[in-house]
DNA sequence: CGGTTTTGACCTGCGC
DNA sequence: GCGCAGGTCAAAACCG
């Protein structure tokens, strides 16, 4: 998403609104019709907390890119699938997005629990072991009908206490919940890391 | 009873 | 071609 590149402009402005430029942005940003061919870029945006031991990290990746070179994430494998008999005649099923790979958005969060609530909701489909990693990665959907949003979610191995989230397309509808904004999420992990 | 999680099987891409 | 790794399916279990 281009989008990006004006934030990191904008990058001064984080301190002011720490927050919510982000998240709104991963949440609230408009489908793109055509999936314009956005050239590969992989820009990280960290933001670090004034001293509530929070920190944030985002990055936008189009091809196989990994996050923060510690997450190893395949050149979308996850797009195949069983879809190979979608050539035969699915068509309750959802089909592949043609060739145009989704934009994903990795969101690295230092938090003690897995589940950060984001305001959508999602539906677990799957969850694997990964390798060199000693926590499994969990694959979530976004339950609305329609939109094929996908999150996966890993502890890094390396550091227990940091949480990468993953978004894969966006969402084509309103939040369900009433998730104002980050300061929700922010309590949120202060109240589960003071356990 | 309906929606969600769990979990093993299955599929695909890739490297050897 | 085979095995591995990552991603998804789907049936059963679980939970409100």
């Amino acid at each position: 998403m281009d989008t990006f590149s004006s934030m990191s402009s904008s990058s001064s402005s984080l301190s002011q609104n720490p927050h919510l430029s982000i998240f709104n942005m991963m949440m609230t940003s408009q489908p793109h019709d055509h999936h314009h061919n956005n050239h590969n870029q992989n820009q990280v945006f960290q933001h670090h907390g004034h001293n509530n031991g929070y920190a944030a990290l985002i990055t936008s990746m189009e091809e196989n890119q990994n996050i923060s070179g510690d997450v190893a994430t395949t050149p979308a494998a996850g797009e195949g699938g069983s879809l190979a008999a979608e050539n035969e005649a699915k068509e309750g099923k959802k089909k592949m997005e043609k060739k145009s790979r989704k934009p994903r958005f990795a969101f690295q969060t230092r938090s003690q629990v897995d589940i950060l609530d984001d305001g959508y909701r999602w539906r677990k489909y799957g969850q694997k072991a990964v390798k060199n990693n000693r926590f499994p990665r969990s694959y979530y959907r976004c339950t609305q009908q329609g939109c094929n949003v996908k999150k996966q979610v890993q502890r890094l191995s390396k550091d227990e206490g940091i949480v990468v989230t993953t978004y894969e397309g966006v969402h084509s509808h309103p939040i369900q919940k009433s998730t104002d904004n980050f300061d929700h999420i922010l309590s949120q992990m202060q109240i589960y890391t003071s356990l």
